[in-house]
DNA sequence: CGTCATGCCTAGCCATACTACACGTCGACC
DNA sequence: GGTCGACGTGTAGTATGGCTAGGCATGACG
């Protein structure tokens, strides 16, 4: 019975992950995907009908600025780069995932409670 | 317009808080709601129309078991403690929380790509 | 010719965190 | 006596956003 419906990301990881990774340079979404798998080492994988709509999201936030270009390999495809809004919100995006990751592992080390 | 739809955690992290807390010590949901605020030293704050919605979704997947009781004011209260699969369940969050700040922290520290 | 990698996209489902509210008891304070 | 705050539980309704599963087009390679 339901063998492993595990859930890869969570809700709001996504975009600072594709901000983070624009922030460095301007890709199109099929690398970005790319990229992110290579840089956390596979631990983390979007699939395409995450990465799609979040870049769309992201765009219509202005937070990413869209531009059809081609590849290396002479192809057609859509780069994105990170607009000065975009840049903020990563900066306002990373501050929270601190203080989240923070709070948590607060959580997680409580071993004994103390009165 | 939406002012500032700022949202405190992130979907799935709700459920291990509640999880590890409990994993110490059977408590009652408004105590639940106090712990995680005073063991996170407010970092992290949970509404109460997101506990007790969880609480019963955790109760519901059989992951916790639930007794009214007195607190220590006296006062009728549901006390929440972890069953054994809700304590396997903390095993495979705490895993998957791992693996998805590790993901994330590889990505965060990427400031230059090599080749 | 078929199939795979590259590249983009959408519809629809579904889980879940949030706001805002409602209800009840108790103690303190004016 | 009345009111306010903390305690304590709960719901309805909304919005967000990640997922599955599909479709489409090109080029390389067997």
């Amino acid at each position: 019975m339901t063998p492993t419906p595990k859930s890869d990301l969570l809700q709001g990881t996504l975009d600072l992950l594709i901000l983070k990774t624009l922030s460095l340079e301007a890709l199109h979404g099929y690398a970005i995907a790319q990229r992110i798998a290579l840089s956390s080492r596979a631990l983390l994988q979007v699939p395409q009908g995450s990465l799609y709509p979040a870049l769309h999201r992201l765009e219509n936030k202005g937070w990413l600025a869209a531009e059809w270009d081609q590849t290396e390999t002479g192809r057609e495809a859509k780069f994105y780069k990170l607009t000065r809004k975009g840049r903020l919100q990563l900066g306002l995006e990373l501050a929270d995932w601190k203080r989240l990751t923070e709070g948590i592992a607060l959580i997680l080390a409580n071993v004994g409670e103390p009165s």
